[in-house]
DNA sequence: GCCACTTGATAGGACATACCTATCAACATT
DNA sequence: AATGTTGATAGGTATGTCCTATCAAGTGGC
């Protein structure tokens, strides 16, 4: 049995007569009778009374072009359907995003999202890097927005943007004498960390080269659970930290009591990106995402362009202009402006 | 669209699995991948997400596979509903039926037809002869039980039986003193006829030359609405008619006051045929219960077998024995028992 | 680290099926 | 009788589906 087959039968139907239900098909008479013949013989039925002048569906043939009717409209709803899909932007979009970036980073792009791509139904959700790369492996999210590069073939990363580190302590501080912020001064920084998991903890671990001090037992043991409260801390007298600059964007107009500077060491930044499976089919609606997540960064950051992939995508409005040149791979960034 | 894919698809959605599902669907597994891809080209939609080890159906897959199933549920109500209609006999057999023929016949066969053939559900309706033959012509009715031949090549006939046709006159009438009734006696007699239109009324006249001594304005112009009426106006001394024998059967018994005796005289009685659309495609239905019909007649009828297409139908219990030899194209009947 | 085994994709050829044109047989109309 | 209509039939062609053989990439055991 076939859907063909089942269109010429309601064709044969609704007109009671092969030649007209052929002309409506676009194919011969002969065809459609053969077609007819051969659908009767398959259900072991016969469906229409032929005589010479007339056809006339049979008792059986009535309730069984009622049922071929009905898995035609089925058919029909599932191309509809399919057509509803055709636009790889629409549907769901499960991004995960790291704890240290989602608050700071969502806001700047929620509302241009919606008013750019509208089809874009955006289901973000917070968790680690770890667990993100987990849930990614399981199809339980789409893409994530990590700090940290991904090295499984499995995945791939569109970079995004590298955002430098700030240097952040109490403004009754001896850091606050210093003029300039020399890697010394980081090696034997009072930091406080986030917990353990956390990205960010490895990097500013990194950076300051806490883990031979560590070995030393020279760190406290206190982490924080997030930013907000390791500025906290900070401010409390804890400690100094460093933090990412987006961060930095939303705790720097009604945090007192803190002093905050952009790092202009070198690699005092990470890279964030956008990491989904090699085998996610729909690229389109990363590419769109990536690129309205560009467009719509404060300064403080530096966007990296270029990447291969990203186009522009059909049906895309490309009022947006390039704000910067490519600046792809600096480990040694140029000065730049900044806010607040 | 093909339903086969939509099988493929299902198969590949439920086992997340292109090899078990290539089994499942008995076809190698290159054929299914290549279908699968065929289709998502079509729907231009990508059903699943394929890496190296696993398959995963997309958002929009899951979606259009639920769609699927409901297309294949549909598909297969029409196969179970065809496979429901498989057996002829099943389903509604109209069955037109002429008014002098009808009361008198079908309380012989309902019984005996749901007891050997319960599926089949017999739509009586009486109507004149030019009735039926037009409603059989515009599909209203399957067949008809009629007492005339019907020419038209687009008709065939099951000969069934031939009715003799009794004479009925009032006890006190001249016509109860013959021994013998012959033709001069039915040329002359006070006959009673139905309306216009029964074909019964047409052969009265034409056994009995009404037509020419209706020329002659000797007839009445009183004409009875039904066999009833007419036997009434009989007893009450109206004058006589012929009544076919299956109606003398139940009428015998309780109508006081008349005289009845089967004619003799050749060609005095009519021939009930069974008659349908050369095109109706059911026709075993048409001898099971033409057979079955024949079975239970009384033996004042004489019934005629040998009809080419008469045959044990398939599920027939053939308990029932010929009643008699074959009596086919006997224009000079032999006596026979008659009760009454 | 090597080798057997798994996965789905690809290539090329065999076969089936659906399609076409041309034609027929039966009937209706002119 | 001639013409036009109906659906069915015949024979050839093109498309589509299927197969086997093979590949590329990855997994797991030893």
């Amino acid at each position: 049995m076939n859907l063909r087959d089942l269109k010429y039968l309601v064709a044969v139907a609704d007109r009671q007569h092969f030649g007209l239900a052929a002309e409506h098909c676009f194919v011969s008479q002969p065809t459609l009778s053969g077609q007819i013949k051969k659908l009767e013989q398959e259900l072991g039925v016969c469906l229409f009374e032929r005589s010479r002048h007339s056809v006339v569906t049979t008792a059986a043939g009535e309730a069984i072009v009622a049922q071929a009717r009905r898995v035609l409209e089925q058919a029909d709803a599932l191309q509809q359907l399919a057509r509803s899909h055709h636009d790889p932007l629409l549907g769901p979009l499960r991004m995960g995003v790291i704890p240290t970036l989602s608050p700071y980073l969502l806001p700047l792009i929620l509302q241009p999202l919606r008013k750019q791509y509208p089809q874009i139904k955006l289901v973000p959700s917070e968790e680690m890097t770890n667990t993100l790369i987990l849930r990614l492996g399981r199809h339980e999210i789409d893409a994530a927005l990590l700090a940290t590069p991904v090295e499984e073939r499995e995945y791939e990363s569109i970079p995004l943007f590298d955002e430098p580190f700030w240097l952040v302590h109490p403004r009754r501080h001896p850091l606050s004498e210093k003029q300039t912020i020399t890697q010394a001064d980081l090696d034997c920084a009072d930091l406080l960390l986030l917990t353990e998991g956390h990205c960010l903890a490895e990097q500013v671990m990194k950076i300051c080269h806490i883990h031979e001090r560590r070995a030393q037992g020279e760190l406290a043991d206190l982490r924080a659970t997030s930013l907000e409260t390791l500025l906290q801390m900070v401010a409390a007298g804890f400690g100094s930290t460093l933090l990412p600059a987006l961060a930095v964007e939303t705790v720097s107009a009604h945090k007192r009591g803190l002093a905050m500077r952009e790092l202009q060491l070198p690699d005092t930044f990470r890279r964030i990106s956008l990491v989904y499976r090699h085998s996610f089919p729909r690229h389109q609606v990363l590419e769109a995402f990536a690129q309205l997540l560009q467009a719509n960064l404060p300064a403080t950051v530096r966007v990296l362009h270029g990447h291969s992939s990203v186009q522009v995508v059909a049906g895309m409005t490309s009022k947006e202009k390039p704000r910067q040149t490519r600046t792809r791979h600096i480990s040694n960034p140029d000065r730049q402006d900044r806010r607040g």
